[in-house]
DNA sequence: ACCTGAACACCGTTCAAGT
DNA sequence: ACCTGAACACCGTTCAAGT
């Protein structure tokens, strides 16, 4: 009855928050929905733009607070909202550079105390670091599904403590170090040879 | 000519190298050795074995550096010497934590100055930043390589700078923000509402 | 304009049967 | 013990043909 881009979207979340991101192909959309898996491609061009539509809806609007404390804890949030959500983003985060909301927002966060190029790079390690460790968390949670591994129990609090330990590390960080200008000249404590050759091939 | 779990590790680690983590199948390397697919699943359970071995490659024995910023350094070079380099430690990571180098050797750097726990935070946080630092940089190669995005000039070097950046803000925030015992109390400067549930379902 | 039917070119994995 | 042949149950994507 009139199939969507919209209403593609919304099948393709359901499955993921029901199936994880493994079990999320255009066959099984299309199936959900009622329709040969061809349909799809009429509202769609392929699956990484449903993925990255997908990847938007699970981010929202961006993280309204004003403060990287705070911004992080509600992309953490977000992701965590859906099954697989930190893997999704990733995923999209890597062939869609800028093209998502915390790409845009996170580097307002530093805007008023680091250069245009510093603040992007702050954003990054930020996201970065949400990202990886919400990963992580839904990652075991998969492999605990699956039974591939046991549901210690404490394993919850322990992954909150350490979610706060990583951020706080992060945040410190980010607030002290880099206080210079946008040239990028002064980090000079012990910075020889920290491995950095061009990318093989 | 008698195949062998490490001539199939080879072939595997070859065809990534070339084909990228997309083109590594097991039908391709099971063509590579001149072998119908099948012949492999003697000398190894499945592709995630596989891959798993493929990430020990990569790492080898883990950094020989004493401290946290030449360790992450050799991280980074192990990663970006094979394509998508860091796109397959993290997966491995994921379903298999705890069995790769990092994991053991990267806490040590902070035995030193950390409980074992929060040494184990701090590594994670620290490889985290690493694999995604990396994997954000050969994403882009990858882009690059199929033609989406144009190579600009200039890039290489702010990828170093990033890197730098964000790694000094890493290693000063994980140095000096968690000076405190095990047990995890005292991180009280503002940390009201930093977003956390369980994760959902 | 929108969807079906049907195919193309792939996957990972299993397993009887051969040697 | 080790590998082949052949299948099973999937993929993403395309595209003529129908309505």
């Amino acid at each position: 009855m009139g199939l969507t881009r919209e209403r593609i979207v919304d099948a393709a979340y359901t499955v993921l928050d029901e199936q994880g991101l493994s079990g999320l192909s255009m066959r099984r959309v299309a199936q959900d929905l009622d329709v040969r898996p061809g349909a799809l491609y009429y509202h769609v061009a392929n699956k990484q733009e449903l993925l990255a539509e997908v990847a938007t809806r699970i981010l929202g609007d961006g993280p309204t607070a004003p403060d990287a404390r705070s911004a992080a804890g509600e992309l953490r949030d977000a992701l965590r909202r859906v099954r697989d959500g930190a893997e999704v983003v990733s995923f999209v985060l890597a062939f869609r550079p800028e093209g998502l909301a915390p790409s845009r927002t996170f580097p307002e966060l530093f805007a008023d105390r680091l250069g245009p190029r510093q603040a992007r790079w702050a954003a990054r390690t930020l996201v970065h670091y949400v990202l990886g460790a919400v990963a992580e968390e839904q990652n075991r949670a998969e492999l605990v599904r699956t039974g591939i591994v046991a549901d210690e129990p404490g394993h919850a609090v322990e992954a909150e403590e350490a979610f706060r330990f990583g951020l706080d590390a992060v945040l410190q960080g980010l607030e002290s170090a880099p206080a210079l200008g946008p040239g990028g000249a002064g980090r000079d404590r012990g910075a020889e040879r920290c491995g950095a050759r061009a990318p093989g091939s």
